[in-house]
RNA sequence: CGGGAUGUAGUGUAACGGCUAACAUUCCCGCUUUGGGAGCGGGCGACUCCGGGUUCGAAUCCCGGCAUCCCGACCA
């Protein structure tokens, strides 16, 4: 797209408020507007970075069989007291409202009460299952204190994956099957170098399940880590009984702060069982089934990502998050030639189906430079008189701040 | 929810209880400039968060509310 008609602009200063680094970074450059405490709206570049991120996460989720629905996000009381989870006292994040036809209603903060007696409707024999749904949606939490920019917010995207299995076996293959497309997901993104598979307490039905932890200085968690042996956990299963199930000893480990990415666990048969979610088996019994919950957010990702990748100028987008593959940035643009021969480069580049964001604005080129270091588009293409006279094109990395001249050819080959 | 802090043009900052609320940036106009947020001139933009109170006089002091941030608690 044309720059001169993006309707947000960069700044240079970032608003006194918000102090983490991706909240700054973000707004600086025209991601995101904070609404209030904890609830962003996503700007046209913010839109493609999570478009991004959820066709990574829908790429991997169907890959190991998910199907994807789409669950509203108004809830009905009824079926949440069927698992005590409307009580406030129980569950308190919940936002709630009244209905003017009377009655009350609830904005979803998960949705395993709701999935599951979706799948009820439709689940009897062993033939139908397993079974893997997911869907990507805003979740509702009444948090107490909202923080740290977009990682810890009221209103925010979650991909939440339910597993349907037969027996706990059916349901360890697809569990570990999906902390495999799990780290694929984060290596996508980016951030997989620094993301750990970390052993957390279970609950009812398992003994142990996972969180998904990125190393970060910005984190609001805490995770022991042992690198070489690529082992995590969490505070809650530090005792040395725990720790030597996974072969390491407490003095292996190394305390550090974290950002929880993404987290899975085993649910047991708590919601079938309280929603009568059973199918029947080759021997004509009926047997609860047992169902996983599987979660990631991908505005938190998002957030991530920027803290771990951006530099001093600005973020740095690894390719496949980024809103565009190329940024075209046209410099002494009065000069006819260049901006014709910008113009021209422009239209080849998006035929060929390339995602660029072109510079085309009436501006100087400290200016430009200093706005695409902050946008942090992977790759930057700049077309000035001296290109033009050297007839190559200079290729301008934004990680590696690495420059090559390439031909027109090669690099629309 | 406990503790702390802060609310002034879009953004960032200033202003002793006292003149028309100042400066920078953004934005608009003109000239100049043109490879790292250029320069000069002119202009637009503020019920100083809201409501009370004290005072001859309040952005400034007091009370109440609201909002935002930070620390803690909390956090499938």
């Amino acid at each position: 797209m044309r720059q001169s008609q993006l309707f947000t602009k960069t700044r240079k200063e970032a608003p006194k408020d918000e102090v983490s680094k991706n909240a700054q970074l973000l707004i600086r450059a025209g991601y995101i507007h904070k609404e209030m405490a904890g609830v962003y709206s996503y700007l046209p570049l913010g839109l493609r970075v999570i478009n991004n991120i959820n066709t990574i996460i829908r790429e991997e989720m169907n890959a190991i069989g998910g199907q994807e629905v789409f669950m509203s996000a108004l809830q009905d009381p009824e079926l949440w007291k069927t698992t005590d989870r409307w009580n406030d006292d129980v569950v308190d994040v919940w936002f709630k409202s009244k209905l003017k036809a009377g009655g009350e209603i609830g904005f979803a903060w998960t949705h395993e009460e709701m999935i599951t007696r979706i799948v009820s409707q439709y689940l009897r024999s062993y033939k139908d299952l397993p079974l893997f749904t997911y869907h990507i949606q805003n979740k509702f939490r009444n948090e107490m204190r909202a923080k740290s920019g977009i990682m810890r917010t009221r209103e925010f995207l979650m991909k939440d994956l339910y597993s349907f299995s037969r027996t706990e076996e059916e349901h360890e293959k697809f569990y570990n099957e999906c902390a495999e497309a799990y780290m694929r997901i984060f290596n996508r993104l980016g951030i997989g170098d620094k993301t750990y598979k970390t052993f957390a307490s279970g609950g009812a039905f398992t003994k142990f399940s996972h969180e998904f932890q990125t190393l970060a200085d910005a984190g609001e968690d805490i995770v022991y880590v042992n690198e070489e042996k690529n082992i995590a956990v969490n505070e809650e299963v530090l005792e040395e009984a725990d720790l030597s199930e996974f072969g390491v000893t407490r003095d292996e480990l190394e305390k550090q702060k974290s950002i929880e990415v993404g987290n899975i666990f085993s649910l047991g048969t708590k919601f079938s069982e309280a929603l009568g979610l059973n199918y029947v088996n080759e021997e004509g019994e009926e047997k609860p089934v047992i169902m996983g919950s599987y979660g990631i957010g991908p505005a938190r990702s998002m957030g991530t990502v920027v803290e771990l990748l951006s530099d001093e100028k600005g973020i740095v987008w690894p390719e496949e998050v980024a809103p565009f593959k190329i940024h075209l940035v046209e410099i002494g643009g009065d000069d006819e030639k260049v901006r014709a021969y910008a113009d021209d480069l422009y239209k080849k580049l998006t035929t060929a189906n390339t995602e660029v964001l072109y510079d085309d604005r009436d501006a100087r080129a400290g200016e430009k430079f200093a706005d695409s270091d902050l946008i942090g588009i992977p790759t930057r293409i700049v077309i000035s008189k001296k290109t033009l006279e050297s007839g190559m094109i200079e290729r301008v990395n934004r990680k590696t701040g690495m420059v090559d001249m390439v031909s027109e050819k090669d690099l629309l080959s």
